[in-house]
DNA sequence: ATCATCATTATTGACAGACCAAATTGGTCG
DNA sequence: CGACCAATTTGGTCTGTCAATAATGATGAT
């Protein structure tokens, strides 16, 4: 594991000496001879470097030219910022609830038996399986709401509790066990769609978001407690090193 | 223009292919030696064919056994979404009111301060220091949501508001003639800010955008309008030629 | 007959050296 | 001063070779 491609490393190290500012954006940088030379590569590889970089919008090869680093350096489509799970949830809160609003006016039956289905399948299935029920559950409505730029913003939040390892943490650390709370809260949100109530279904989704939050409150309050005591553990041993040395 | 470099045409005609279902998702695409034969290349340029396609995750390759066609072919994270002007105002309005109804319980002094001097910059300024500033206080209301999330959901609406070209359109279209009724809700909403009132925020920033929606609807209108004569006077001198040659 | 082990082979990974094409540079000449 | 040209630099590509690794098939023990 410790080897991977001798093309990637070299990419790596320059993609770093560019974050570094040796590199300013807008420089050429050193020819592929002379790179070749310092990285102790042949040619080939140095070029497949940079057109890995390239590819990723780093850097600009300019035939006869040279390599130049590219001026909008931070140009990073689709990073995710980095937030607590308590600021995606909050805005999960808000954004989801508005859709939902939107959704009561206009979804369609057929849309609001596979919200039926959904809430049973994640009544009765493995963890896995339940979690993707959840998320389709709230993309369906999403899409219900008939604007696609808030199912993007939605979907973006969801990526945020998946692929931000602090989000995902808090949130697999609540999703276990209040599986009842939750599925009465899904029930009252798609009841709400189901009677075309906006207000209701605003306040229903709001409602679960607001339970979530609470939990992970709870949660994270439990862990930091645990760390607590896990120093005070740690600091009576160490007194009692240092008490039975003395 | 046509002469691209050799590896990026490769890698464009493997895309395809991939794409075409010729190399379905999951199956193992030939050789190094075979693909160098069949585009009449060299190894080396395959091979940089290969790592551009890898870097943007077409493909999978792994040593001594293959390249791979990846599974989750259409994965490219942070694209932008097709929504119409509408969908994207209609977003914003929701969302950003709901941020500056947070920004009004926490946001700074300071903040407000900077809020008055960027209305003062919209009043007496061209039109693209205008559009800067104006981009300016809606995020630095987000920023001061307190919520990074928000933030970033605002950022990526404001986006396809300037890259999604039908949406850049039609904001074009209506920013340039009420300048006056935008410094007025503007005002409006610093006021609110001013008096920590979240409601009133929310309320007033829900106004800007709903307003902003009925400018566009009417310019579309407009344009419909426009086109309509058009063609109607088009149809007309067809007609009168065709009168003229009987 | 079955399964584990090992040699074979196919395939990617990396290299050196050469040559080509385009862009840059610097100088010359009008 | 400016236009033109040649030398140099730099990226672009090819051929050929060897190394490293994964898949495959043969072999032998049980």
């Amino acid at each position: 594991m410790a080897e991977q491609r001798l093309y990637h490393r070299v990419a790596e190290e320059i993609r770093q000496l560019i974050d570094e500012g040796v590199f300013p954006p807008g420089t050429r940088l050193p020819g592929e001879r002379e790179l070749a030379e310092r990285f102790d590569v042949s040619r080939v590889t140095i070029r497949e470097a940079e057109i890995a970089l390239q590819a990723v919008g780093h850097i600009e090869i300019k035939t006869g030219s040279g390599v130049y680093v590219s001026e909008d350096q931070p140009l990073q489509p689709g990073q995710l910022p980095e937030v607590s799970a308590f600021e995606v949830t909050e805005a999960r809160s808000l954004i989801e609830a508005e859709a939902a609003a939107l959704a009561a006016k206009i979804i369609s039956d057929e849309n609001l038996k596979k919200l039926d289905d959904l809430i049973e399948t994640m009544g009765n299935s493995d963890e896995e399986t339940s979690l993707a029920a959840d998320r389709e559950f709230h993309a369906m409505i999403a899409r219900s709401s008939g604007n696609g730029a808030m199912v993007h913003a939605i979907e973006s939040l969801w990526r945020m509790r998946e692929e931000l390892p602090e989000v995902k943490h808090s949130y697999d650390a609540v999703c276990e066990e209040d599986a009842a709370a939750r599925a009465k809260e899904h029930q009252a949100i798609l009841s709400a769609l189901k009677a075309r109530n906006p207000d209701a279904a605003r306040h229903a989704m709001r409602e679960h978001f607001l339970r979530l939050i609470g939990s992970m409150l709870d949660a994270s309050e439990q862990e930091a407690l645990r760390a607590v005591q896990k120093r005070a553990l740690e600091s009576r041993e160490r007194f009692l090193d240092v008490a039975r040395m003395g």
